[in-house]
DNA sequence: GCGAAATAGGACTAAAATAGTACTCTATTA
DNA sequence: TAATAGAGTACTATTTTAGTCCTATTTCGC
């Protein structure tokens, strides 16, 4: 399944509310409300990217957080990177690995093929990306209220097992 | 991190040894001894390996198993979808998610871009590639004596924390 | 025909990763 | 100086994953 974990879906659709929001401060428990998600979880959504430099904060009274940075300007890969750590499927993809053969593994070097083809992918989108859509219907205008949709969906699902 | 589960890196390096013994009927328990991992888990790798035709099983008196075609026509991809079922990144890239909204969705077509490209990339790398390596020192030879190398190193690290 | 060797299938347990929560501390502004 | 909002950390519950075991079925060789 190769799955992305549900607090990077969460952060994407954070960041895309405040993206959507003009970019303009928002407070955590603002944008908890406005995306469905649990507030403790959103706040610790927006420190894990603060650290990372993908919004800035701004404390005290009236403080929040934006965006760092145009919506354009960041890649589905640096969201990842921030959430989940590097990007890479297997141990020895990763460059701090303390495996030694890493340059004589038979195969490490397909693995880095594919890691590299799937980091290009990640770069190439970013969260501008994520947002235009022009065929949305205005009543599902925002990303957070169709994850909000999907998430309901896949609880659900898991229900029915 | 966007990582393959190690029951994943464990069925390559089974298929690996596979391949590698020249495509003869293997036993799982032969396999296990080759790959050093554990029995029961290489029969259960090999159940699911069979269940979706990347090997065939022949019962009974040397019985066993082998690849059910040549490693180069084995996409990486395929052993993936064998041992994890369908990559895609979020629920609403599977084709079968209930999520109604897929048409029209913000977000979905960003991760649909990106999971093409992905599939691409591991459609791209056979099991033969994993193998064919000319740097390799034949001491390492096989890929399931690496993999267990770093599966080693793997487990010093976690001890560690 | 019978026993040994091998897979098939499923149920079960244990461990690890993930998700989510709570609480205390620090900074800023009105 | 009080209220608001983020920072940091520790904890708990849940879910997923890994790994094991047992029983049934199939086939080969004697």
């Amino acid at each position: 399944m190769l799955r992305l974990s549900k607090l990077t879906d969460y952060g994407t659709v954070v960041l895309a509310r405040l993206a959507a929001g003009g970019n303009q401060v928002a407070s955590a428990s603002g944008l908890a409300a406005a995306t469905g998600i649990a507030p403790p979880t959103v706040s610790k959504l927006l420190k894990l990217l603060s650290k990372s430099g993908l919004v800035v904060s701004t404390r005290g009274a009236n403080g929040g957080y934006r965006l760092s940075r145009d919506a354009a300007e960041i890649s589905a890969a640096a969201i990842i990177d921030a959430l989940e750590g590097p990007v890479s499927l297997t141990e020895c993809s990763d460059e701090d690995s303390c495996c030694d053969y890493q340059s004589t593994c038979a195969v490490g070097g397909a693995w880095q093929r594919i890691n590299t083809a799937i980091r290009g992918a990640l770069d190439d989108i970013s969260l501008a990306d994520l947002l235009k859509n022009t065929r949305l219907n205005p009543a599902f205008r925002f990303a957070g209220v169709l994850v909000a949709i999907d998430r309901a969906c896949t609880q659900k699902k898991s229900r029915g097992n």
